[in-house]
RNA sequence: GUGGCUGUAGCUCAGUUCGGUUAGAGCACCAGACUGUGGAUCUGGGCGUCGUGGGUUCGAAUCCCAUCAGCCACCCCA
C-alpha cells in the first residue's frame, strides 16, 4: 500500500459543520451585494501571468514569491497562473466582455479561490476565498463610499459589530508625485535609521515606509509629512466626500495616514476593515480603494474603478471566535429504517415518496433496529419511518415523532402530505 | 522566503525529563444488555507502522539527523 496521500500545504477541507457558516456568510455578502445592486459574475482561475503581474505590480512579494504557476504543456504556450487576487480579472472581463459599453458603472461581484504560496497561519492559507466587490467605469467618490458601505452592511448582517475601519487617501498622479519627493526628502537624511527593506523603498516604493512595522522606521513616520496635506483639489474634495457619505451612512471610521497601497496605479481612497479577534498580523477583514490606473496596466483604455476584498475564512473565522457560528443542522428529517434484511427496494421507495415534503435519508443497512434508532436519536431527525416485509407488503409504516416519542400506522402514500403539513424549513443549505 | 515551538487512536491529550516487557485515558465509532424501536447508563470491541525516513543502541514513542505537516512571529496580505 502506498503511502497515504495528503492535502498540500496550506490547502484545507471544510467539512459540513464548518461549511454550514460558509453558507452563511455566503448568503450574507450575495443578500449585501444584490440590495446594492451589484451583480454576480465568475472569472477564470487560472490568467494570464501578464494579467497577474501587471495587476499586481511586478515588484510585490505576491509576484516576487507567492505566485502559482499552472505546468504548461508545451513550452511555447501562454504562461497561466492562479489568480493572487480578483481584482484584475475582474477589470479583464469587464472590458473583454463589453461591459464597458452599458452605462457605468458596472456593479460586480464574485466570491471565489484565490492561490498565494505563503506561509500558511491560522487565517492564512495558500488556497482561500474572497468576496470581491467592484464598481468600474465612474470616477465618483460616491461609489467609494458605496463599496464600502456594502462591505460594513455584510458585516453587520452576519453579526459583526466590533470592526474598525480605517481610511485614508493616497493622492493620484496630479499630486501624489509631488507628495513622494517630500516624503523622500524628508526621509533621506534619517536613511541611517531605517532598516534595511525601508533604505531601499526610499527610493523605489517610498509610500511604503509609511505602514512599515519595524521598530526602527515607526517613530519616524510620526513627523512625515501626510499626504491628506498635499492632496491636489480634486482629490482632497474626493476625500472630504467620502468621509462625509459615510458619516451621513452611520459608519464609524478612523483616518489612518500611513495606510497605503504600494502600486502606481492605486488613487485616492484606500480602506481596511479589521478585527481586533483574529489576533495581531492576520487581523484584516476586508481590504480596497480606487485603483482608476489599473484599466491601462492592463492594456485598456483608461477607466475609474474602486472595490475591495475579503476574506472569507477569516469572517468565518471571527464568527467562530464570536461563537457565532451557527447550530450544526440534521443533515434530513426524516429517516426511513429497514426492519429487516432485504428492504432497500420498499426503503428506497418510501424515502422517494417522502422527499417532495421534507430531507429524507435511508437506512436499510444489516444493523440492528436498535442500532438505527440510537443513530436516528442522536443525528436530530424529526422524523422516523420504520417498516418491516410485512409492512412493505402493506405499503405502511410505522411513523414516529422523534420529539414526541407518539408512533402511529400511515399508509405510504399519506407521508408527504402529512409531513409537509408541519412547519419544517425545506431550505436549500449549504 | 527567514526565525521559533509542536507532531502519540478519527478528535482532545497522558506517557518523552533520566531509552527497558504486549503504548494509555476520555470523546467518537461498532456490537450487545437494559425500555418491542432513540440521544442516558452499563458491558465488550478495531482503536495506532507513536508524522515519515535514516542513525545511535542489546533495546527508541523517548536520544541524534533529515524531511513533511501544523502553530507563532517576520515578510505580506484576505
Amino acid at each position: 500500500m502506498p503511502a497515504p496521500i495528503r492535502a498540500a500545504r496550506g490547502v484545507r477541507d471544510v467539512l459540513p459543520a464548518e461549511r454550514a457558516a460558509w453558507s452563511l456568510v455566503e448568503r450574507a455578502a450575495h443578500g449585501a451585494a444584490r440590495r446594492f445592486g451589484y451583480q454576480l459574475i465568475e472569472t477564470p482561475i487560472i490568467e494570464p501571468l501578464e494579467l497577474v503581474e501587471r495587476g499586481v505590480g511586478e515588484d510585490t512579494d505576491v509576484i516576487a514569491k507567492e505566485i502559482y504557476f499552472v505546468q504548461p504543456r508545451q513550452g511555447s504556450e501562454q504562461r497561466l497562473v492562479l489568480r493572487p487576487e480578483a481584482t484584475a480579472g475582474m477589470v479583464r472581463a469587464y472590458f473583454q466582455n463589453g461591459l464597458n459599453q452599458a452605462p457605468p458603472p458596472a456593479r460586480l461581484y464574485t466570491i471565489g479561490a484565490m492561490f498565494r504560496h505563503d506561509r500558511p497561519q491560522a487565517g492564512r492559507y495558500r488556497e482561500f476565498h474572497q468576496l470581491d466587490v467592484e464598481a468600474i467605469g465612474e470616477a465618483s467618490a460616491a461609489l467609494d463610499a458605496e463599496v464600502i458601505e456594502l462591505a460594513a452592511a455584510w458585516l453587520r448582517a452576519l453579526g459583526l459589530e466590533d470592526w474598525t475601519l480605517e481610511v485614508n487617501s493616497i493622492g493620484d498622479g496630479a499630486c501624489r508625485p509631488a507628495y513622494l519627493e517630500l516624503l523622500k526628502a524628508y526621509y533621506r537624511p534619517l536613511r541611517d535609521q531605517l532598516g534595511p527593506d525601508c533604505q531601499r523603498r526610499l527610493e523605489t516604493n517610498p509610500l511604503r515606509l509609511l505602514d512599515c512595522k519595524e521598530p526602527q522606521c515607526q517613530p519616524l513616520r510620526e513627523r512625515a509629512p501626510r499626504i491628506a496635506d498635499h492632496l491636489c483639489p480634486e482629490c482632497a474634495r474626493a476625500f472630504v466626500e467620502v468621509r462625509s457619505l459615510l458619516e451621513a451612512a452611520g459608519i464609524p471610521y478612523r483616518l489612518n495616514p500611513y495606510l497605503v497601497r504600494g502600486l502606481d496605479y492605486y488613487t485616492r481612497t484606500v480602506f481596511e476593515f479589521q478585527h481586533r479577534l483574529l489576533g495581531g498580523a492576520q487581523n484584516s477583514l476586508a481590504g480596497g480603494g480606487r485603483y482608476d490606473g489599473l484599466s491601462e496596466v492592463i492594456g485598456y483604455r483608461p477607466t475609474p474603478a474602486t472595490g475591495f476584498a475579503a476574506g472569507i475564512e477569516r469572517v468565518v473565522l471571527t464568527l467562530q471566535e464570536l461563537g457565532r457560528l451557527p447550530a450544526a443542522e440534521p443533515a434530513a428529517e426524516l429517516a426511513v429504517l429497514a426492519d429487516g434484511p432485504d428492504l432497500a427496494a420498499p426503503v428506497a421507495e418510501v424515502a422517494r415518496l417522502a422527499r417532495p415534503a421534507v430531507r429524507t435519508l435511508t437506512d436499510a443497512s444489516p444493523r440492528s433496529l436498535g442500532a438505527k434508532m440510537r443513530a436516528a436519536g442522536r443525528a436530530g431527525y424529526r422524523w422516523v419511518a420504520i417498516l418491516d416485509a410485512a409492512e412493505a407488503e402493506r405499503r405502511v409504516v410505522r411513523l414516529r415523532d422523534m420529539d414526541s416519542g407518539q408512533q402511529r400506522e400511515l399508509r405510504w402514500e399519506e407521508l408527504p402530505s402529512l409531513l409537509g403539513a408541519e412547519p419544517s424549513p425545506a431550505g436549500v443549505a449549504g
